[in-house]
RNA sequence: GCCGAAGUGGCGGAAUUGGUAGACGCGCUGGACUCAAAAUCCAGUCUGGCUUACACCAGGUGCCGGUUCGAGUCCGGCCUUCGGUACCA
């Protein structure tokens, strides 16, 4: 069922399309359902329902929701992803990917419950490494999967953040999360081994100062150099490993554990034999895998080294410090080199480059561009998703299915919880197919794709979801993207966004797209929570829509949800203020009918002359303008409360109507009509219908500008400050000199007060609005 | 832990981006209307002090410190809450 974060996200945002539409644009305001996933298999196995017979209905009853709140949507243009007229892109997408190579296979852990022999999702495993379900300790389990390489994408996705008009803070999220960062890597000799371990450092400076090398526990590399009396000690700490979740692994504030392999590296730099230890705080998919660690200079390198009693060296001397001082914590900032032979005497910043150019020469390291970005993973042991179309063949190994035989259809009957792996597996008519290549005896993947690949792209199919001709009409997606305006929540300002990007430019070098990005502008809106928490049916909080519409209708819902608070920041649901809301819509249409029929017979002029208005009128024309002039502005920005509580205190002042002159009423009015059109759509066509307009605002749309000369005033307030506290205020006319100021305001019997006797020492005039002055 | 945000009356929030803190709304209090209630309308409402009252004074935007004539806004250091952390999407 829909809730209120459904509602969130959609009734501004439509909206927002509304006032685009009135001021003439050429709205395209799609709407669809993402419907592939974890939760509608979780569901089928708690009752027993088909996954594919709850979406649909979902879907059915979601549409009927959706239409009741009055979004302008084109329904022509409804998807789901879950179909196999959408999904067989998918595939089509994967076999382009898989034909130019960057899509591949390699082995990748899972969460493995032993006990219900499955793949869990990180969200099914508990806080303490337990499997939600029998509560028995999940390890981490090698299965072969595919991933696709969005890291030869890396540095244009990090510089197209620069062409695009998002939040700083998500461009931010995403900088970091592709984390790119320039180092060296440095190759150490073990001991009585041909083989080299090489290391990954942002920090060469500090070669001098490496006391131990650490290894990845599941490195390949640690079970062959392991000394004979120390492997059962390094296979114990392995095992023990795999129940430890990443962020558990790379905590700073988890005690740090590790064992040592009995093997020796040798320094390049110098020759030195270090010991070679295992840790978990170093992962096998960030760098190389192995650490060289300088627990001089580095934090965790530190802790490292006091729990375990290995040497500290001091390398980098800080500034200020001398050189037989011990060090309390690791030193990481820039200093001199200190014991590091030929290099002793240098800034560590410029050593960095001396160490590396110096490295490569003797060829035991290179510069290297490293990124902690990962290829992408979306290979799912699951049931409702798209299916992977590859096959493997005894003789031919691994092969694509050929697209003409696209889609490789998702079969109904499964089971969805089988003993041992992919639920597809439980389907023998889909795994045992014939080589595309030899006619031969194959099997079909039984894995499908991470469901982030279905949204990567869904936006370039709407513009025509009926498309047979390919993945989406390419013509339409020149004329319509990249997006202009992109709502969605800032749970999404990594993965989903950045797979999105990845993919557009993905279809863009196929030759599919002319754009480098799909979303030129995004905005996110905020989180509704429900008691402090995210609203979910796991949590039994969700708040749904349904007895609001029927109390309130939609209008005042979807006003309400604006009126709330920061579209950007969400908040916690509270109905409190809906009445308020209510109110207001009711006093707006009580004002509509009341100067109906006058609105009708007495047309209004397109502007007036101030001087030809009286008090009241002329209040009120600068007030609707005023109003016009904000009101776009907040609007265009999303901000939907301001917006709504403008044209409240517009309805205020509009309290006055009667004491106007007719025309002028029905000027106010139509403005007003139009303005509130957007946030309240049905009320807005009622309003215009009353006031004798026969066609409708969005049939006809229409948006007015304001006045520019009632947009000024005559008087103004200045403030007159003393140090710094408001001690005064005086009304002087708009643009009265300096001068003139000045002698309001020591003519003031308050200020004299506060001024005679007193050394004045400066005075500060900001025009319009505050005199300060600074006595002693 | 790491990355990114947020914190303002009894409550949701506003503040032209360094210039009158509390717009707009909820709630509450008082009044009008009514036989009465509901609905509606009008007035008041940051806290404390002082005052018959108008006024006036002091304090006040999570905490501590700094810059400035002036800080909710900028800087440094914390605290709390929220989002993400690669298989929820």
């Amino acid at each position: 069922k829909m809730h209120i974060g459904h509602w969130y996200n959609y009734g501004p945002t439509d909206s927002w399309a509304r006032f685009k539409k009135l001021k003439g644009f050429n709205v395209f305001e799609p709407i669809g359902y993402d419907a592939f996933g974890l939760p509608a298999e979780n569901y089928a196995i708690k009752t027993g329902v088909h996954p594919q017979d709850s979406t649909l209905k979902n879907i059915s009853d979601i549409r009927e929701m959706i239409k009741q709140m009055g979004g302008m949507y084109d329904w022509d243009a409804e998807l789901m992803t879950c179909a196999p007229e959408y999904y067989k892109w998918n595939q089509w997408l994967f076999l382009q990917l898989y034909k130019r190579g960057l899509a591949y296979r390699k082995n990748a852990p899972v969460n493995w419950c032993p006990s219900c022999q499955t793949v869990l999702a990180n969200e099914q495993v508990l806080n303490d490494g337990t499997c939600e379900r029998c509560g028995t300790t999940v390890i981490q389990k090698n299965l072969t999967q595919w991933f696709l390489k969005i890291t030869n994408y890396a540095d244009e996705l990090l510089a197209g953040l620069n062409k695009i008009d998002w939040p700083e803070k998500t461009k931010l999220m995403q900088t970091n999360w592709i984390g790119k960062s320039f180092g060296t890597e440095v190759e150490f000799a073990i001991e009585g081994h041909d083989e080299k371990i090489t290391v990954f450092t942002t920090r060469p400076d500090t070669l001098f100062g490496v006391t131990y090398i650490v290894l990845a526990p599941e490195k390949e590399l640690v079970q062959q150099i392991t000394k004979a009396e120390f492997k059962a000690g390094v296979e114990k700490y392995i095992e023990a490993v795999k129940s430890f979740s990443e962020i558990e692994r790379i905590s700073t504030v988890k005690e740090k554990t590790g064992v040592p392999t009995g093997a020796f590296a040798i320094n390049p730099v110098n020759g030195e034999h270090v010991p070679i230890w295992i840790a978990d705080y170093v992962l096998a998919t960030y760098g190389t895998g192995c650490v060289m660690a300088v627990p001089g200079h580095d934090e965790r390198d530190f802790e490292f080294a006091k729990k375990f009693g290995l040497p500290i060296r001091k390398v980098i001397l800080q500034p200020g410090t001398n050189v037989e001082e011990e060090l309390e914590e690791a030193y990481t900032e820039v200093g001199t080199m200190i014991n590091s032979g030929k290099y002793s005497g240098l800034r560590s910043d410029e050593g960095i480059e001396k160490i590396s150019l110096d490295l490569e020469a003797k060829r035991v390291g290179r510069r290297k561009i490293n990124y902690r970005l990962r290829d992408w993973l979306i290979s799912r042991q699951r049931y409702w998703g798209t299916p992977i179309p590859i096959v493997y063949c005894n003789s031919c190994g691994e092969v694509p299915v050929p697209e003409d035989q696209l889609p490789v259809l998702l079969p109904y009957n499964v089971n969805f919880r089988p003993d041992g792996g992919s639920p597809l597996v439980s389907n023998h008519e889909f795994v045992n197919t014939k080589c595309p290549m030899c006619q031969g005896e194959a099997r079909r993947d039984v894995d499908t794709m991470d469901t982030f690949v279905d949204s990567s792209w869904y936006y370039l199919r709407y513009l025509n979801p009926k498309f047979n001709h390919g993945m989406f009409d390419t013509k339409l997606a020149n004329e319509w993207t990249p997006v202009d305006m992109y709502v969605g929540g800032s749970e999404h300002a990594v993965m989903h966004l950045l797979y999105a990007r990845f993919v557009h430019k993905f279809l863009r070098d196929i030759g599919l797209v002319n754009s480098d990005e799909p979303f030129q502008k995004l905005i996110h809106q905020g989180t509704i929570t429900n008691q402090g928490a995210k609203m979910s049916k796991s949590k039994g909080n969700v708040v749904e829509p349904q007895s609001f519409m029927e109390t309130y209708g939609s209008d005042v819902f979807r006003m309400y949800l604006m009126f709330m608070g920061p579209y950007e920041l969400g908040g916690d649901w509270s109905d409190k203020g809906i009445v308020g809301v209510e109110r207001f819509v009711q006093r707006v249409y009580a004002m509509f009918k009341a100067h109906a029929i006058s609105a009708k017979v007495n047309p209004p002029k397109e502007k007036y002359e101030i001087s030809e208005l009286n008090e009241v009128e002329k209040s009120i024309y600068r007030k609707v303008n005023q109003t016009i002039h904000k009101v776009d502005v907040e609007i265009e920005n999303f901000r939907f409360n301001t917006a709504v509580a403008m044209l409240m205190e517009l309805s205020n002042e509009l309290k006055n109507l009667d004491e106007c002159r007719k025309d002028l009423q029905s000027y106010s009015l139509e403005r007003f009509a139009v303005m509130i059109a957007p946030l309240a759509p049905h009320l807005g066509e009622e309003c215009w219908k009353l006031i004798g307009k026969e066609k409708s605002l969005y049939e006809n749309p229409l948006w007015f500008d304001a006045d520019e000369k009632a947009l000024s005033v005559d008087n103004t307030t200045v403030v007159v400050q003393i140090n710094g506290k408001v001690r005064a205020k005086i009304d002087l006319a708009i643009n009265t000199p300096q001068e003139n100021v000045k002698k309001i305001v020591f003519a003031d019997e308050k200020i004299k007060s506060y001024t005679t006797g007193k050394e004045i020492v400066k005075e500060i005039y900001i025009p319009n609005k505050i005199y300060t002055i600074v006595v002693k």
